[in-house]
DNA sequence: ATTAGGG
DNA sequence: CCCTAAT
């Protein structure tokens, strides 16, 4: 038999950092854990959320702090630690990297960029001193030393959108994917996971049932999907297809339903063949390709730069690299969806004569007016829907009129799943990780535009027409990441059988819910071939409405790929995470068919098993699909067969070595009558034929 | 497609 | 749960 010993991530809320430091962001904020049963299934399923995440001014990042302490197992330092500290030391010179809120991202570039503000020469001495060390990459951390706040400050910094008027220019700053200083606390991090087993035990199995939640509920489903989690409750429902689903119910109650379907019928969250190569990430390109690009991009051109003298003493600099990078970039961006090549191209309207590569490369601070320790950052021409922008140069960021000039300080990755052989490499993890990330920013995004709750549909109009210039409404704007209409990328998903496109975020769930008895009516008199009813929407009506024209649940969806008339974006939430879940291609192995996820039977399906059988007897297992789980189309006549001969198993040996979710022993019990019985009655059968065959013979 | 049984 | 052989 072989063993499997796959390692779950899950990953709750991490904002993506800027660098190659994705895969360590893996091990920063994850809760994840190991399995120890050998007969864990594996899926490397991983699931990124994007959000598209503003929090306004004041409001505080409490999901993020949350899924910052989410503390990781040994295990994963384990195997993880070492190399960590080795290729990632530089990372955890929080003074100079992780502390650098200040660094501005290109929206465009939020997987791979780290862009530097001020980039001088003396800042050469910095980025050798400092650990990020890239050579190439010119990376300076010189405002990291200066800036580099409490980090209760920068926590309370992140997410946040400051939005200002300006006179210069358009000046859209994203700090990009960044971890949260105060919890990227690397002793906190590593603290072992205190869940206590059991709910560990379930953790990603009941974040996997409900991630690829299906319309028929099975009461019986409910018990094993425990999952407490007080992070995840704060989740936005989301369900395949990054459909917000939205309220489960009994959410207040804390009892999860969850929706399970069998991998094969979760089309949308494991068809195999629907999501394929048009997504595959690019093999080899774990953070290598970061740095890259971080290499290609870290010296941006603010076009309304107003210190010439800097700007062409930064120039020459940035000549030298742009052309030391021009090709590997020329190649990332190869690399790089479409959608996200464009905004490259979008950006690098600046600066057209150097093309892409250069888009507009030197950063130089947009006169910094950034206030409170934010510090300045690149300018996203683009990214303003600013409906004068003049024809080409820096000039055309330079407008008569007030200028909005917004800071990104972060999208938030409310979620990520990861599951991946234990035996994987750290750098397969990385790259995993990247993947994930990559698929979701690359594959086709586009932003939202969210002001006091609604979404801003019409790209014609001005920020002042909108609105959003006013200072009064500064706090209630808000960008979200959305999954580009065009259909392709997320949807399209490598090999992994399973893909599980973790469609919703994990529900809270219960851990003991209570487990509605299938045989409350009294032994046999219940109907098995009823299943029972599920409160709540079923999936296959969600499923519906979630393809018709009926008002869909706020949130995205991949599936859209048509008008905006669908909303994208949970704009009616507080907090309002435009969530794109993305699969993870698994490492050479998902070539092969994906192993099942385990989902362990609940009481009250082993007890429908047993009266199942009880009735029809051993050896008729499609009839015992049928009559009791015929509803529950991840148990199938091999899966109930196996349960039986498992629990016969388990109703012979010692309560002691029974393991996972203790059945009632007097389930057990009628187990072991029930089979005595049954195989009785096979053998009376046998004896019957015997004299016949004898006599044949 | 089912059933049975080993892994 | 998976895989396979045998029905």
């Amino acid at each position: 038999m072989a063993l499997q010993k796959r390692l779950d991530y899950g990953f709750n809320g991490y904002q993506v950092p800027p660098t190659p430091r994705a895969a360590r962001s893996v091990r920063r904020r994850c809760v994840f854990k190991r399995k120890a049963d050998d007969q864990q299934m594996c899926a490397f399923d991983l699931l990124a959320t994007v959000a598209g995440k503003l929090l306004l001014d004041g409001e505080s990042p409490a999901s993020a702090h949350a899924s910052c302490r989410k503390e990781q197992p040994a295990a994963l330092e384990d195997s993880v630690g070492k190399e960590e500290k080795d290729e990632n030391k530089p990372l955890e010179e929080k003074s100079c990297d992780q502390n650098c809120y200040e660094r501005n991202f290109l929206f465009t570039e939020l997987v791979s960029e780290a862009p530097k503000p001020n980039f001088r020469p003396d800042e050469l001495v910095c980025t050798q001193n400092d650990v990020i060390s890239r050579p190439a990459s010119g990376i300076t951390t010189s405002d990291c030393s200066e800036k580099v706040g409490p980090a209760e400050q920068l926590v309370n910094d992140d997410c946040k959108l400051r939005l200002g008027i300006f006179t210069p220019s358009v000046d859209v700053e994203s700090s990009g994917f960044r971890v949260p200083a105060n919890c990227g606390s690397e002793d906190e991090s590593r603290k072992p996971i205190k869940m206590d087993s059991a709910s560990t035990r379930n953790f990603s199995i009941s974040n996997k049932a409900s991630l690829c939640s299906s319309g028929h509920s099975e009461a019986w489903d409910r018990k094993p999907s425990v999952l407490v989690s007080p992070v995840d409750s704060l989740k936005f429902p989301f369900c395949r297809d990054n459909t917000p689903c939205g309220s489960f119910p009994g959410n207040q109650d804390n009892v999860k339903l969850v929706n399970r379907d069998d991998d094969e019928n979760s089309s949308e969250c494991n068809e195999p063949g629907t999501r394929n190569k048009a997504f595959k990430p690019q093999p080899r390109v774990g953070d290598r390709r970061f740095r890259k690009l971080l290499a290609s991009k870290h010296c941006k051109i603010t076009p309304n730069v107003k210190d010439d003298e800097r700007y062409n003493a930064d120039t020459e600099r940035c000549d030298y690299l742009n052309r030391k990078n021009n090709i590997k970039r020329q190649r990332s961006m190869r690399d790089y969806p479409f959608k996200k090549r464009k905004l490259y191209d979008c950006s690098s309207v600046s600066n057209s004569e150097e093309g892409v590569s250069s888009d507009g490369i030197c950063t130089v601070p947009a006169n910094g007016t950034n206030g409170g320790g934010l510090g300045p950052g690149p300018t996203l021409p683009g990214a303003i829907p600013n409906p004068t922008p003049a024809a080409g140069g820096n000039a055309s960021f330079h407008t008569r009129n007030s200028q909005v000039k917004l800071k990104i300080k972060s999208f938030r990755v409310p979620e990520l799943y990861i599951e991946i052989p234990e035996n994987a490499t750290v750098g397969s993890l990385k790259r995993t990780v990247l993947e994930a990330v990559n698929a979701v920013l690359g594959g086709g995004l586009r932003v939202g535009v969210l002001l006091q709750g609604k979404k801003i549909r019409d790209d014609n109009k001005t920020l002042l027409q909108t609105g959003i210039s006013q200072d009064n409404k500064m706090d209630t704007l808000g960008f979200t990441l959305e999954p580009s209409p065009t259909p392709a990328p997320i949807r399209l998903y490598p090999e992994d059988r399973r893909g599980q496109l973790l469609c919703d975020s994990p529900q809270p769930l219960a851990r003991y819910p209570p487990t509605p008895s299938i045989t409350q009516n009294g032994g046999q008199q219940r109907n098995l071939d009823t299943p029972p009813d599920l409160p709540g929407t079923s999936f296959n009506n969600f499923i519906e409405s979630d393809h018709d024209s009926a008002p869909s649940p706020p949130g995205m969806s991949l599936q859209r790929t048509t008008s905006e008339s669908k909303a994208l974006v949970p704009v009616p939430s507080t907090k309002q995470d435009a969530l794109a879940v993305v699969p993870l291609r698994k490492s050479k192995r998902s070539e092969s068919a994906q192993r099942r996820i385990r989902r362990p039977f609940t009481v009250a399906e082993v007890e429908a098993l047993v009266q199942a059988v009880e009735k029809l007897g051993t050896g008729r297992w499609r009839d015992v699909k049928l009559r009791a789980f015929d509803s529950a189309k991840h148990r199938t006549y091999v899966d109930l067969k196996d349960k039986w001969k498992t629990l016969v198993h388990t109703a012979r040996i010692s309560p002691q070595q029974r393991r996972g979710e203790p059945v009632p022993q007097e389930l057990l019990d009628r187990v072991l009558t029930a089979h005595a019985y049954w195989s009785q009655q096979q053998a009376k059968q046998q004896l019957k034929s015997q004299p016949d065959t004898s006599l044949l013979l």
